[in-house]
RNA sequence: CGCGGAGUAGAGCAGCCCGGUAGCUCGUCAGGCUCAUAACCUGAAGGUCUUUGGUUCAAAUCCAAACUCCGCAACCA
C-alpha cells in the first residue's frame, strides 16, 4: 500500500528577538503548536512545523541603538536565548530557524519581482519625520513632542497619550527623536513602495469565507480589517537592518517587516527541509497557524493577501489558532515590572512538563485569562500528582507486592465491555478536539481518561481480591491498569513528552507512541517492568510562596489617600514631610513641594514603583534634601488629566481611602 | 456614538453559532478505601447565567439598550 500520507504544515508565531520570552509566548503559539504537531505525527501524518526568530525591523534596529552595541550582536543575543527555551521545554520544530539569512533574502526579493510583474507594487513619495542628528527617518512613534491639541509635552508622533488624539508627526509642535539623542526633527520627503493591497480586497474576503474552525477572536479581527475596507500598504522602510531592496532607486532601503517575517515560515522551511515545495505548493496539504490575537491581521489578511497575489499556488492557512493574551496573577505580564514568569527562570522552579500542562490547563482560548501560582501549584498537584503520578505508582507497587515485577497475564476474569466502551468514546473525543486544536478541551479529557484509570482501580479493589484469594481477577486488575498506563504514555506524549517517555521505559520493550484510537492490548503478560520514581513532585505551600516573591512584581495602583499629618521639611522652607494613609494601615511618608498640601486633605497617591502616564520609568523612592519620600503625591498634569501643575488634586472627603484611582 | 472580545456558584472556566431540566476543575462539607505520593474513589451544599426591555409555548443561548472589564486602532512587533 503505498497510499500517499497527508501533509500537515505547521507553523508558530517568529518570536521578536527584543525580549526574553515568557509564560505568554509559551501558551500564545509555542506550546499549542507544538502539542498539534506531536499529535499529527502520532496520527501517522507527514508534518513540517517550523518556527524561529523574527529579527528584522525598527525595534531590533532601536533596541541596540541603546543598548550600544551592533543589531547582529543585539539580535544574537535574544535568539539564542529563545533558542535554549525552544530546547529546554521541548519544543519539536523540525527547525528553529530565522530570517536574517541569505536565504531569507533571496526568497523575498525573489517575492517582491514577482509582486512587481503582477503590477501589485506602486510607487510613492511621502513626508515622514526626519532625525537630523541621528541622520535617519524614524518610525511616527519614536517622535516626541507637544500635543497641538492639549498641549501635553510628551506626545507621541502616533498618538498623544494624555488626550487620546490619533496624531500625525508634522502635527507636533518642537518634535523631537526619543532613541538616543535628543535631536530635533523635520519632515522631509522620502519615496517609497506600496503593496496594492486594495485590489485584493475581494479576493481576500472570499478566500476567507472558505476558511472554517478558526476562533472567534481570529475570525472577528480578520472581518474587521476587511469591513473597514483594506487600503494600500507601504512595504519599505527608511532603515538599515533588514531586507535589502532590490529595486534600482531605492538603494539603503530595507523592506518591512511585516513584508518578511510571514515568509519567514518559508525560508525556514526550505532550510529544514529539501522537499519543502510538498508543503508550501501542495493545495491539499493542511496548514495550521499559532499565533497571538496581536498576530491576527498580518497572518490573516496581510500574508495571505501577499501570498494570494502573488498567483503562483502558495498553500494559503487553513486553521488560524489565535490565543488571547494570558496575564499573571492580575495584571498584565510585563518587562518593565517584570511582572511574569520569563522563560529561562521557570524551568529552574519545576521541569518543562510541568509547566507545559499547567499552561495548556490555563490557554486564553476564549478570552484573556489569568495565571497565578496558586493554580500552576494546584494543578500540577491535583492532576499531574495525583492522578497520573500516583496512578502509575499505586499500580506498580501492588503489582510487586502480589506479582513481582512482571506484568500478569489476562485470564479473562473480569468483564470489560463497558469500561472499554467508555474508553474508546473519550479516545474519540480527544483526538476530535486536538484536531480542532481546541487545548483546553483536550486536556480535560485527558484528565478525565486518567482518571478512569484510578476510579476503575478504586472499584475492583485488587488489594481486596488478592486477600479474597481471587488472584485471577487481581491479575486481571492489574493486567489492564498496565495497559492503561502504555495507553496514557501514548495519549499524553503531545503534552507532557518527557514523562511520557519515562512512562514506556517502565517496560522493557520497544513500544513507540504512537496514536492510539482505541484500547489496546500491547502490554503481554509476563513482560517485566521496573518501578519509576515519582513521576511528578509536588507544589508545596512553602515553594508556592518562594514562586510568588520572585515572580509576583506588580506596578502598585495609583490610589486615593488621605494627609493625616503635614510637618514642615527641616531643611527647607517650600517642602513639606507628609504622612499618608492609603487605607492600608500604615501611614507612608513623603515628601511634597505641592502649596496645597494639608493635613486631612484628600488626594492622589503614587507608591514607588507605579507608573505615571507623564513619566517614562516607574516611580523610585528617594532621599529629597535628606528625608526619604516613598511616593508622591499627583498633580493633574502627572496623571495625564489636565495641565494643572500648581497643587495636588482635591478630592471630596467622602472619596474612598485605598481605592484605585481612576480619573 | 472608532472596532472587537468578555461579564455564568467562593476562585478559575465550559455551554451561546444550531433556544428546551445550568456543566467542569479547584476549594468547602460528609462518607468510603487504606494498594498508592498529605494520595485515590463516592456523595452533598453552593448560581434569579451583569442589568433592563423585546421575540417565543420556552432565553445563559436570539434581538435591542445600559453598565463594567479587557484588547486592538494599519508606516512598533
Amino acid at each position: 500500500m503505498s497510499e500517499k500520507k497527508q501533509k500537515y504544515l505547521i507553523t508558530s508565531a517568529l518570536p521578536y528577538v527584543n525580549y526574553n520570552l515568557h509564560i505568554g509566548h509559551m501558551i500564545g503559539c509555542l506550546l499549542p503548536s507544538d502539542v498539534y504537531a506531536r499529535f499529527c505525527r502520532g496520527m501517522g501524518r507527514d508534518v513540517l512545523f517550523v518556527c524561529g526568530a523574527d529579527e528584522h525591523g525598527t525595534t531590533s534596529e532601536v533596541g541596540a541603538m541603546k543598548e550600544g552595541m551592533p543589531v547582529e550582536e543585539y539580535v544574537d543575543k535574544y535568539r539564542s536565548a529563545h533558542e535554549i527555551a525552544v530546547k529546554q521545554f521541548n519544543l519539536s520544530f523540525d527547525l528553529y530557524g530565522r530570517t536574517h539569512t541569505k536565504l531569507h533574502e533571496k526568497l523575498i526579493q525573489d517575492l517582491f519581482t514577482r509582486l512587481d510583474d503582477q503590477g501589485m507594487i506602486e510607487e510613492k513619495v511621502s513626508i515622514q519625520p526626519f532625525s537630523i542628528k541621528d541622520e535617519m527617518f524614524l518610525a511616527d512613534r519614536f517622535v516626541i513632542g507637544t500635543c497641538p491639541k492639549c498641549g501635553f509635552e510628551g506626545a507621541y508622533g502616533n498618538e498623544c497619550p494624555k488626550c487620546n488624539a490619533t496624531l500625525e508627526p508634522g502635527d507636533l509642535i518642537n518634535p523631537h527623536s526619543s532613541i538616543t539623542t535628543d535631536s530635533p526633527v523635520e519632515m522631509r520627503e522620502t519615496k517609497h513602495l506600496y503593496f496594492k493591497l486594495s485590489k485584493m480586497e475581494d479576493q481576500l474576503r472570499d478566500w476567507l469565507k472558505s476558511r472554517t474552525g478558526w476562533p472567534k477572536t481570529a475570525m472577528a479581527i480578520a472581518n474587521k480589517w476587511l469591513n473597514e475596507g483594506l487600503r494600500d500598504t507601504p512595504i519599505t522602510r527608511d532603515l538599515k537592518w533588514g531586507i535589502p531592496v532590490n529595486k534600482p532607486g531605492f538603494e539603503g532601503k530595507v523592506f518591512y517587516v511585516w513584508f518578511d517575517a510571514p515568509w519567514g515560515y518559508v525560508s525556514i522551511s526550505q532550510d529544514a527541509n529539501k522537499n519543502w515545495a510538498d508543503w508550501w505548493k501542495n493545495n491539499d496539504c493542511h496548514y495550521a497557524q499559532f499565533m497571538g490575537k496581536d498576530n491576527v491581521a498580518f497572518h490573516a489578511v496581510f500574508f495571505p493577501a501577499q501570498e494570494l497575489a502573488m498567483n503562483n499556488d502558495w498553500k494559503t492557512v487553513d486553521i488560524l489558532k489565535a490565543f488571547n493574551f494570558l496575564n499573571f496573577e492580575g495584571a498584565k505580564i510585563s518587562k518593565s515590572t517584570g511582572n511574569g514568569i520569563f522563560l529561562n527562570d521557570a524551568i529552574n522552579d519545576a521541569p518543562a512538563d510541568a509547566w507545559r500542562y499547567a499552561l495548556l490547563a490555563s490557554a486564553p482560548e476564549t478570552d484573556d485569562s489569568d495565571f497565578t501560582i496558586g493554580r500552576f501549584a494546584e494543578i500540577v498537584n491535583k492532576d499531574l500528582n495525583g492522578i497520573l503520578g500516583n496512578f502509575v505508582s499505586r499500580v506498580c507497587k501492588i503489582n510487586e507486592k502480589n506479582f513481582g515485577l512482571n506484568v500478569p497475564e489476562f485470564g479473562d476474569f473480569i468483564d470489560l465491555v463497558s469500561f472499554r466502551n467508555d474508553i474508546d468514546l473519550k479516545l474519540n473525543d480527544l483526538k476530535f478536539a486536538l484536531d480542532a486544536c481546541e487545548f483546553r478541551k483536550s486536556i480535560s479529557i485527558l484528565r478525565e481518561l486518567w482518571s478512569y484509570g484510578n476510579e476503575f482501580f478504586t472499584k475492583t479493589e485488587p488489594w481486596a481480591l488478592v486477600k479474597q484469594d481471587k488472584v485471577g481477577e487481581a491479575a486481571d486488575v492489574l493486567n489492564i491498569c498496565f495497559q492503561l498506563i502504555d495507553l496514557y504514555a501514548r495519549i499524553s506524549a503531545p503534552f507532557i513528552p518527557e514523562t511520557a517517555d519515562k512512562m514506556i521505559k517502565i517496560f522493557n520493550t520497544k513500544l513507540d507512541l504512537s496514536w492510539p484510537t482505541k484500547f489496546e492490548w500491547r502490554i503481554n503478560g509476563g513482560t517485566e517492568f521496573k518501578i519509576p520514581e515519582n513521576l511528578f513532585t509536588r507544589i508545596d505551600e512553602d515553594k508556592v510562596k518562594f514562586m510568588s516573591e520572585k515572580y509576583i512584581k506588580q506596578a502598585p495602583k495609583i490610589v486615593i489617600a488621605k494627609i493625616l499629618t503635614a510637618n514642615p521639611h527641616p531643611d527647607s522652607d517650600h517642602l513639606q514631610v507628609l504622612s499618608v494613609d492609603a487605607g492600608d494601615g500604615k501611614p507612608l511618608e513623603i515628601v511634597c513641594g505641592a502649596p496645597n498640601a494639608r493635613a486631612g486633605l484628600v488626594s492622589v497617591l503614587a507608591r514607588v514603583g507605579a507608573k505615571l502616564p507623564a513619566f517614562d520609568m516607574p516611580l523610585v523612592a528617594r532621599k529629597v534634601r535628606g528625608v526619604l519620600s516613598n511616593g508622591m503625591m499627583c498633580a493633574e498634569d502627572e496623571l495625564g488629566l489636565g495641565n494643572n501643575h500648581d497643587g495636588i488634586i482635591e478630592l471630596p472627603d467622602d472619596s474612598v481611602i485605598g481605592s484605585e484611582f481612576k480619573g
